[in-house]
DNA sequence: TTTTGTTGATTGACGAGTCAATAAAGATCA
DNA sequence: TGATCTTTATTGACTCGTCAATCAACAAAA
């Protein structure tokens, strides 16, 4: 049977499968076999191809924050000016994805991970730069010097809005989420 | 050996306990003889008074929603008008004690369970109405009908720095978090 | 024959929850 | 007072189940 070529097959649709999981029961306690099945192929498999569970997790969120990142440029390559840069930021941060259960279940046990992982708090930090530098280039030239300070308030706020949408009863409003990010723009660059 | 009236100092043991022990492996996956362990007492005995698991987290998160709650109001007794009123509140957010290990190991894995259980949403919506209602009086008489609006971003922006402040590499500022909410604050009502 | 793919079977361990049994403090009643 | 019953405290042992990781072995392509 062997066709060659075949891990990077194997690794995606573990990946993809690994996502579902934890996005299914909402934490990390998901077995290997569990995972392994879904993507079709037997335990053994999996560690083979992945060596362990953790790896496995840490895989699923990079590719999470790949599909994030792409969404990103996607809506930055439509924008028009500093203010259309940030709505692009605002409204790829809130899309439709982000708020699919797999990916709300990633990111709650993604925080968690990153108190104790290594791996997890690099990527953490990874993310929270690109959405730093992201907001600046927006936020330059409307605040000059107070860029920085309004990057950090606007990239904590953004942090904020989405765990409350997320865990609110009723399903979540992106529209509500970005007008309070955009009401704490105006009232500080008006 | 029998003394009565054990149950209330076993329990308040057990949720000591497992406010540690979630805090120690910074997950949920602690054993409940390692918590028992650590309690002075069996396995047996913790099942005994809180029948499972789930019950002694959740009887953990109320505990130090109790305690929050408790630092909140002793800063609002001391507090002068509006302005200090929401200086209190945050105050208590972002005080020592919610930057403690175990603390933070206790928020994040309770955001992760209130995806999935009930009693840990129920208590989440606990802690966001009273948050929301702190800011409330105090935000009333200095923002008007806008007060709603900026009490809602004000809660979402508390959670959001704290979660950045817990994650950074470091060691949390929680000065710097408390400038940014006044920043926000100044900018919405200057 | 070396490399890559693949799995069933096994190892070695752990863990939540139950249960029966022991022990003692208070209550009841004669 | 003493006998007995009930309630509370406590645990060791056990059940039943799970699971991550390894390994030996088979299959096929280069």
């Amino acid at each position: 049977m062997p066709k060659l070529g075949m891990e990077p097959i194997r690794k995606a649709a573990l990946v993809k499968a690994t996502i579902i999981e934890v996005g299914r029961t909402g934490s990390l306690d998901v077995t290997v076999s569990q995972i392994a099945k879904r993507a079709g192929m037997s335990a053994a498999l999996a560690h083979h191809y992945f060596g362990g569970k953790e790896q496995m997790f840490l895989a699923a969120m990079r590719h999470i924050l790949t599909l994030y990142g792409a969404e990103t440029r996607g809506a930055l390559a439509l924008a028009e000016g500093p203010q259309g840069r940030i709505q692009a930021v605002l409204t790829a941060s809130f899309s439709a994805a982000n708020f699919r259960r797999e990916t709300v279940g990633a990111w709650l046990n993604f925080w968690v991970l990153a108190q104790t992982v290594p791996g997890a708090r690099r990527l953490l930090s990874v993310y929270q730069r690109r959405l730093r530098s992201n907001l600046m280039a927006g936020l330059r030239p409307l605040a000059g010097p107070r860029a920085e300070a309004l990057a950090v308030g606007l990239g904590a706020l953004i942090d904020g809005l989405y765990l409350r949408e997320v865990l609110k009863d009723g399903p979540p409003d992106a529209a509500a989420a970005i007008a309070t990010a955009r009401a704490y723009l105006a009232a500080n660059l008006g």
